[in-house]
DNA sequence: GATTAATCGAGACGGTACGTCATGTCTTAGC
DNA sequence: GCTAAGACATGACGTACCGTCTCGATTAATC
């Protein structure tokens, strides 16, 4: 769930209950205007300075907004900003059936790099860090971004299942940190560069792994 | 290397190259009383408050020494803090030669769950996002944790090629990073507990995915 | 004029102006109650520690108010507590139409020394200094203390001349210098005591060497 | 006396006294060499930046002399600025013999007036304000400026005495205060310029006021 | 010629204050 | 009731000088 909405859900508390067939909320309504110009704001600003040099100050300039707005929707800098990333960066992650895991799994894997070797890549680091620091960042991080991944590979996995490909007993959650881990650590660290062929090993080595009876 | 040192150099590089025998340092002479006592401040701050609650003015206040100095010997923040990181936790990891990859890997990797489990994975939590968030605190997060550690393990899997327990032709960076992505993607996340039995059921997919001679 | 005039038109004259009837000021208007704060703080300390030991820190701290908002009002230093010391100090010396120079001129510079041999003197030398050593604190100076000053002088010289007891032709700047150039000279270098009697002979000759029609 | 000296002697106070006849110091004689050049940056300084920007960092650096040094020989900032001053600055002013009081009178302040539209007159601003804020360097004013120029004109009006010129019973004091106070305003204050025909006409008024036996 | 002691340079050090920045809150007037 | 403008306290930042304190090197007078 946004950040945004738990926010606005702790301000509405505090308010009595509007009667529900007949809102009759009074005053001038939220603008929508105003919140769109503050995530085209907030996302321009990260993507040109990163994420510590984007600043409630300059969002709320550059949006032509008052930084009391700012406060009153989202509750930090890091709300801001990691809903202005959710909002431009909607992109769900190729996981079409093609009838073979190897097959889809390179794929995904080959988008997943794809998209993180690029702009994206760049902003998801910031989010990370700040994500790793303070722990509402964190949150919105797993239920956001994490989750979401997780929810398309898995559904690849249990495909594979499905079909016979994999072993039915196995911890699918394991099998995703094994596959993404990697990534993840190359994005973060950089000792590495994200490649293709990086990620197509990773799976035929996870794969192996998974299908091979072998002992231990 | 040392952030401390590339500044020390940096200062060093300004005056002509002293004669190699002879060092004839002119001025009084560095004090290893403060930088003890600051890097023992960093340490205890950052264990009470974490990364981000620690400031160089906290540091300089509980070292007794001064900002000046602090800057002196240290660039930022980050610096001071890394180098406080690693003078108290100069843990090498468990990679005593066992004889059989699979246990070695194993212990290895556990030891590894282990210390990050504790006080040390917080502390490295923070440095990781630092190093994230700043280039040249990831340069010191590169050079003096995550290739140390890649080290260690670079020399077991060595061993593991030498006894002819894994093939020789395998891309060692990729088998560390398929080993050690997972476990961080863990403690950065925190979606899932950084279990021993993770970290086994690990081992154990890599160890078949690189023995397994399997199509694919 | 006082410096934080100065400061607040500068602000000002970057926006468009704004009608004159009606000036629509927008934002959350200053406090004038900090403003109060600021300078019987700076009044305080100065009086207490002089005009050196006046720091920024001290005053915001003791008027409970922010050095932002000391530096949004204020300039520097000089500024801040020139204005405390002309809000508390907007004494005028005395120069009552008494119907006689000599007397009127020997009151008027009485009232001068003994204002000046009191605490206000200690303040005020504290002024001098910053204004010779600061243009914009001389700038200050000259409009805020020594204009005023020469300004009931001149009215009481123009008196005199008006009823005939001084030459008409006579350079009043040069006559105001040479009375009140004394004073300040005793009082900045204490060479010697700032006493009624020195004040009274001061008149005595001046008035002689005015009114003298003698050779040379 | 210079405070330089009044600095040695406290610390030769510390020492027992060696035999008058025989000095007996011991080891390395004080370079007098240091000295010249240490006067001669904090001359140059002086004039280039002013009295507030002069700093002993800055002192120390230019005359290639440690710190160390400048605070063995001279207690602070004001002591070495002065002693710069006044071993560039020994210009005796005008006091020649001319057998006339006013012609003798205006020479004198006409060449007052003139060394202090200078350069030297830039400087001893920063001295007069500095004796004004610290009473040590007021100490110094007072002995190495004030009191030889008011010796000087204190001669010149005795030999009018002794011509029979001025009247035996004038404060001599007094006079030179109406004399020097006015140049000494403008000079600080700034708010007229200090000309010849000021000087002139301030000796006129003084003069007459002298020489006239009117009433009051 | 060796010893001894005061000087010198360089520069590290604890401190105080500086002036600036971003945060998050609060206060107006306008819509 | 929302909004823009912007004042405000807080707290940290990184810098400048201050005056003190080692160091090793230099320089005479004394032994």
């Amino acid at each position: 769930m946004s950040t945004r909405r738990i926010a606005a859900q702790a301000k509405a508390a505090r308010k009595p209950a509007a009667p529900s067939r007949m809102p009759a909320r009074r005053g001038r309504p939220r603008s929508l205007d105003v919140r769109r110009k503050v995530l085209e704001a907030a996302g321009a600003l990260l993507a040109e300075r990163g994420f510590k040099a984007t600043t409630m100050e300059a969002i709320a300039e550059r949006a032509g907004a008052s930084k009391v707005t700012l406060y009153r929707w989202w509750p930090n800098k890091a709300a801001v900003v990691f809903d202005a990333f959710f909002s431009e960066h909607r992109t769900n992650i190729d996981s079409a059936d093609r009838g073979d895991v190897s097959d889809e799994l390179r794929a995904h894997m080959r988008a997943f790099c794809k998209l993180v070797n690029g702009q994206t890549g760049k902003l998801l680091r910031g989010l990370v860090a700040e994500g790793v620091l303070d722990p509402v960042a964190g949150q919105a991080w797993r239920e956001r971004w994490v989750a979401p991944r997780r929810a398309e590979m898995r559904a690849l996995l249990e495909r594979a299942v499905l079909r016979g490909e994999l072993p039915a007993e196995q911890d699918l959650e394991l099998v995703t940190d094994a596959l993404f881990g990697p990534l993840y650590h190359r994005l973060l660290t950089q000792h590495q560069p994200l490649s293709f062929s990086f990620a197509d090993d990773l799976c035929t080595i996870v794969l192996r792994g998974l299908r091979c009876p072998s002992a231990k």
